[in-house]
DNA sequence: ACAAGCGTACTTGCATACTAGTACGCTTGT
DNA sequence: ACAAGCGTACTAGTATGCAAGTACGCTTGT
């Protein structure tokens, strides 16, 4: 597996989990494969324990399918799952980011900004990962500034269903227009209005749909 | 522990996580006080390994905390955690039967006019726990109907943080009131009017935050 | 009396071993 | 040739024991 270097003070049983969960959204691991608690364990250098609960954490969002004293496997897509995700997605950022604009201090509104201006910089540098980096970071601030990480673990933990297509998806990224959209949504907080913040995120987290059915024609061997 | 019987096929790891979490919720495991794997183990006859997988889980939604090497405890009730499994829930639940209405087909409308009649039945014969049931079942059908049981799944993981408060209000629970707009929200549906079931809904939903104050100043102990 | 420090008894994290159940190929009987 | 049945090699579920770290009371020295 990629990525495999255990990191900070992480117990084995999160180390486990952070990379099986990244090798799977990477694609490393395919949609169908079968994953073998013990082979994990041997190539982390791990007993079955830590391995084994990561492997029910995660057959928790159906993201893996363990069936006992048979195997697992990790899950094909399964558009309903992606709508699903991207469903909890949209409507709770959609919440989530007019609350946040009504909300937002000055601080706030600065971060965001920093956030904004270094989006077109990595723009300019080409530097995509940073990107979505600094695109996480944005929409993650709304829950931050709501004080609703909670919402934001739960939302992440559905969103792996998509974040398999989006890495599918990863050539289409139109860098341009998210910027362009984030930078609406940052205008609308400089005036609290609500109501366009809204808006705007509705339209910015629109798209997604279309994609997934896209990336279903391309990779049919993938899905269910 | 209380209801700690084993039922069905479920493994050792599903018993123990759902005996663990009914007797947070019925607040017979107070919030605040010590819970032991070891001790858990032994009033259920198991051994730690179940129960240690049990626990994390729990873990994950913030309902315990766990300390390594030092114990873990019931989390004390957390207003912010209660208003976000609120706001999960009446976000979700809102755009959830809007769509219901609108994809809702006979077979599912007669369900959900079956479901009401028998609350009126069980109103009249004063069981409360089964008016309960029915409201849980009433819910959970929109998440049905909409298929998107996932998002009905990580609602209810959240929801445990609220479903504290509504044991502890378990007495001004008004049926009355409750069937009547499932009622009304049910009329929507004949009417195929997904505004008017999407208001309806919201009214429905709304009070919640209410009773979270109020027992708040009765309970003070078990809060943050 | 009181503070420092050690020892004991706890805790959870993890490794290991065993149990129970499945899949599949080989053997054996017809 | 082929089907039935056994054996082997896998799987995940669970029990047990050890490792590492914390809390706290007792001992001991002043």
């Amino acid at each position: 597996m990629k990525n495999c270097e255990k990191i900070g003070k992480e117990t084995n049983r999160e180390y486990a989990l952070r990379v099986i969960r990244e090798n799977i959204v990477n694609l490393e691991l395919a949609p169908g494969s079968m994953i073998s608690e013990q082979d994990i364990a041997n190539e982390l250098s791990l007993s079955r324990t830590p391995v084994h609960e990561a492997m029910q954490e995660l057959s928790s969002t159906k993201i893996i399918e363990i069936l006992p004293q048979r195997g697992s496997h990790v899950s094909l897509i399964d558009m309903a799952l992606v709508d699903e995700a991207v469903f909890v997605r949209s409507t709770i950022e959609s919440a989530i980011t007019q609350m946040a604009c009504e909300q937002a201090n000055e601080n706030d509104i600065q971060e965001l900004e920093e956030n904004v201006t270094l989006q077109k910089f990595y723009h300019e540098k080409n530097n995509l990962d940073k990107i979505m980096e600094l695109d996480n970071a944005f929409h993650e601030k709304m829950y931050k500034i709501t004080n609703k990480m909670q919402c934001h673990y739960m939302v992440r933990l559905m969103s792996i269903h998509y974040d398999r297509i989006r890495e599918l998806h990863l050539h289409s990224f139109n860098p341009e227009r998210i910027i362009t959209e984030h930078s609406q949504i940052l205008e609308a907080f400089k005036k609290k209005d609500g109501n366009a913040a809204k808006a705007e995120i509705d339209k910015h987290l629109s798209r997604h749909h279309m994609q997934a059915e896209e990336i279903k024609k391309k990779y049919p061997q993938y899905f269910v």
